[in-house]
DNA sequence: CTGAAAGCGCTTACAG
DNA sequence: CTGAAAGCGCTTACAG
C-alpha cells in the first residue's frame, strides 16, 4: 500500500523535487484504463455509462489512496465558469465595510463559491481591474470610491456581472445593494424626540462630495425628518468632521481633532446648546462624547448623543452608544446571493437598488432631555 | 475599427449569447498568424524569437482592440505554479485578525500575488482544505481554533508551504508568526510600576486551554514580570472573562457580563482594591473600565486599566486607553512575505518562530497610583 | 462497458 | 522570422 502510495507520487509528479498533486492520469496508468473512465467514476456518470462496479471501486480506493484533488482550475478553463467572486473595496480596514466582506465570505461559501478580495486604491485601480479578468472571476462585488465606469466599461464587454454596495450614486450598470438608512434615521430622530428633545445638532461628514454621497443623504435624511416634525435646525447646528477611522494605525493617524472641533462647535452655538447630538457614523459620536465629557458634560444626563453603523467600539465604549445599526452583514450576504443568481442563471443586467433594513439600537447615550 | 470589434469577439465567444473574453485564438485567426506567434509577442519574447517587428505591432494592436487579458487559469494549469495565497482563519470578525488579514492582503498584492480568505468552523475544516487543494493555492497562512494536523499532513504531502500566525504551540511543520507579547508585557509592568502601583490586577482569558494558549502566555509574562520586580500577586489577584467580541453581531451577543464580573472580583478583593489592572485584551480593559464607572471610581484618578492589542475602541473611547500594540499588519505580512519566498525559491519546511515586536501605547486611561 | 479523440487557453521546445 | 506539435489537467461527445 505504501509503496503504490509512493509510486503513485512519483508518476503524478511534474518535478520529481515536490510531491505534487495527484492528477486523473496519475489514477488512469496506474490503473490502467482511460482517463475519460477515471473522469466519468470521479464524476458520479458512472450510471449512465455504465462503469463495471469493480472499475468504480477501483478507481475510488486509487483517488482515495492517493489523495487525488480535482484541479479546480483545469476544470474552470474547460468549463469556461468560474465559481469564485472578486471583492472589490477601497477600505477594507473600515469596520462597517469589512462586516460587509464577512457577509459576503459567509454566503459565498454556503453556495460552494470562494470569495476573492482586493483592495484598490486610485494608482492600484487599472491593475485591480485587470488581476480580475485575468482571474476570470465569475461576478464582482465592488465599495470603492471613485470613478468606477472603467470598470463597469469591461465588466459589460466580457459579461461579468458586477453588484455594488453602500454606493447611493445611481449607475448604468448592475445591481445595488444599500442599507436602508432612512429608517434608522427616522427611529432616531423619533426617538430623540419622544425623550423631549428639541434643540438637536448634527455631525456630519467634511469629505468632499464623493460619489458615494453617503454623507449628504444621512445629512438630508435628518433634515427631512426634522423638518417632517416641524423642528427647526437653525444656522451652525449641522457641523462637519473628517478624521481618518480606516483601521488602527491609518497613515494620517488618529485624528480626533475635527471631530472634537465640531462637536464643540456645536456645544457653544449661540442659540443655545443642543440637547442631543446625531452623528453621521459612531466614530464622531464616540469622539463627541469625548469632547462633552472635556466640558464636564455628562452623557446621557446634560446632554444625549446617537451615532450611525453599530461599531464594536459602540458597545465597548462608556456609555455605551445609541446607534443605527446598519445591516453590514446582510449587504454582503445578499450581494453574493445576487451574484450567484447571475452566475447559475441568466444574467439580468438592468440596474436596480435593493436595500436592507436597518433600525435603532437603543443604549446609554441617550436620554431623557434636561430641564 | 467597430466592426472588427464585433467580429473578434464573435469568433472568440464559446457561447455566443455572451460577449466573453477574447483568447489568443481569438487573435490568432484574426491575424491569419499562429497561436505560438502571439504567444511570444504578449509575453515580450519578440527578441529572442526574432518575430518581425510589423508582426508584432499588428498583434498588440489586435489584442488591445479586442481588449485581450491572459487568462490566468490557465496559464497556472499550465505551468503548476500558483500565485495565490490562501488564508485560513476561525475568526474573521475578531478585529485583531482582520488587521492580519489586511496586512496579508496589502503584501501580496505589492507582491503580485492575491489572497483568498476562507473562514473555517469546526464542521467545514475539510471542506476549506479540500478547496485549498483544488484550487492549487501556492501556500497556506493559517489561524486556526483547532487541530491542524490533517491540514500539516495534506499540505505537506502535496508540498504547499504553510505558515501560522499567532499560534504560539510549537508544530512539527512550518513556519510560525506571532507577536512578541513580552515586550509589550514588560513595558506595561514597567509604566504602571514607575506610576507607584504595587497591587496590579490581572483580568485572564477563560476560555478553555485552546491550542493557540495565548491565554496562559500573557499571563504567565505578567506573573514572570512582577516576580521580576518582587512584586507580590495574592491569589485571586488573576481572574478570567470570557466573553465573546467576535464582531458586532456575534452569536451569542455582546455579553460583558463575565468581564464586569472578573473586575468586580479584583475590586473586592480581600487584601484591598489594586490599584491598576491589566488586561489580556483591550476589550476586557473596556469593559473594566464600565465595571469601575458604575462604583463610582475614576479612570484613571482611582484606578489604572491596561489592555492588549490596541483595538480601534482604544482610541475612540473615554478614556483612551493604554495598551500593547501588537503587529497585527505587520504579521500577516511577514507571513506572506515567507510565502512569496517559498513559491519562488526552494521551500525549507524547517519549522521556526519569528516574532515580530510590539511596544506600550501609553493614552489616558493609566496615571499615578492613589496615594 | 471502455477508450481514442478533440478541445478549454496557454506555453515551450523544436523544425524549417 | 514563424508555425506545427506536444502538453498542463480536465471533460465530453462519439465509437466500438
Amino acid at each position: 500500500m505504501a509503496e503504490e502510495h509512493e509510486k503513485g507520487q512519483e508518476i503524478g509528479a511534474a518535478n520529481p523535487a515536490r510531491p505534487g498533486h495527484a492528477t486523473m492520469n496519475t489514477i488512469a496508468t496506474h490503473l490502467g484504463v482511460s482517463r475519460a473512465t477515471v473522469s466519468h467514476v470521479l464524476n458520479g456518470r458512472s450510471a449512465e455509462q455504465r462503469i463495471r462496479p469493480e472499475t468504480q471501486s477501483r478507481v475510488l480506493d486509487v483517488a482515495r489512496e492517493l489523495g487525488y484533488r480535482p484541479n479546480a482550475l483545469a476544470r474552470s478553463v474547460r468549463s469556461g465558469k468560474s465559481r469564485m467572486i472578486g471583492y472589490l473595496v477601497s477600505d477594507p480596514r473600515y469596520e462597517p465595510y469589512w462586516n460587509t466582506i464577512i457577509g459576503a465570505l459567509d454566503e459565498a461559501e454556503q453556495e460552494g463559491f470562494t470569495l476573492k478580495v482586493l483592495s484598490v486604491t486610485p494608482g492600484t485601480f487599472a491593475e485591480r481591474i485587470r488581476q480580475c479578468m485575468e482571474l476570470r472571476l465569475g461576478g464582482l462585488i465592488v465599495r470603492i470610491n471613485q470613478d468606477k465606469s472603467t470598470l463597469f466599461a469591461e465588466a459589460n464587454r466580457v459579461g461579468i456581472p458586477v453588484v455594488t454596495v453602500d454606493e447611493s450614486v445611481p449607475q448604468s450598470f448592475g445591481v445595488r445593494v444599500n442599507a436602508a438608512d432612512a429608517l434608522g434615521c427616522r427611529e432616531a430622530v423619533s426617538h430623540l424626540v419622544e425623550l423631549g428633545h428639541r434643540r438637536i445638532g448634527f455631525i456630519s461628514s467634511g469629505f468632499g462630495r464623493q460619489p458615494l454621497e453617503i454623507v449628504p443623504t444621512r445629512e438630508g435624511l435628518f433634515l427631512q425628518e426634522m423638518a417632517t416634525r416641524g423642528l427647526d435646525v437653525p444656522d451652525g447646528c449641522v457641523t462637519r468632521e473628517t478624521m481618518l477611522v480606516y483601521g488602527r494605525r491609518a497613515k494620517a493617524g488618529h485624528d480626533t481633532a475635527t471631530g472634537l472641533a465640531a462637536t464643540d462647535a456645536l456645544l457653544e452655538h449661540p442659540a443655545g446648546r443642543p440637547t442631543a447630538i446625531f452623528c453621521w457614523r459612531d466614530e464622531a459620536a464616540l469622539v463627541a462624547i469625548q469632547a462633552c465629557h472635556r466640558r464636564g458634560l455628562r452623557v446621557p444626563g446634560d446632554i444625549s448623543v446617537v451615532g450611525f453603523s453599530d461599531i464594536s467600539a459602540a458597545w465597548l465604549c462608556d456609555p455605551p452608544l445609541t446607534t443605527c445599526q446598519s445591516p453590514w452583514e446582510e449587504m454582503g450576504r445578499t450581494a453574493v446571493r445576487q451574484l450567484v443568481n447571475a452566475v447559475e442563471g441568466e444574467f439580468d443586467p438592468s440596474p436596480r437598488e435593493i436595500l436592507i433594513p436597518s433600525g435603532l439600537v437603543v443604549r446609554q447615550s441617550s436620554g431623557p432631555a434636561p430641564t
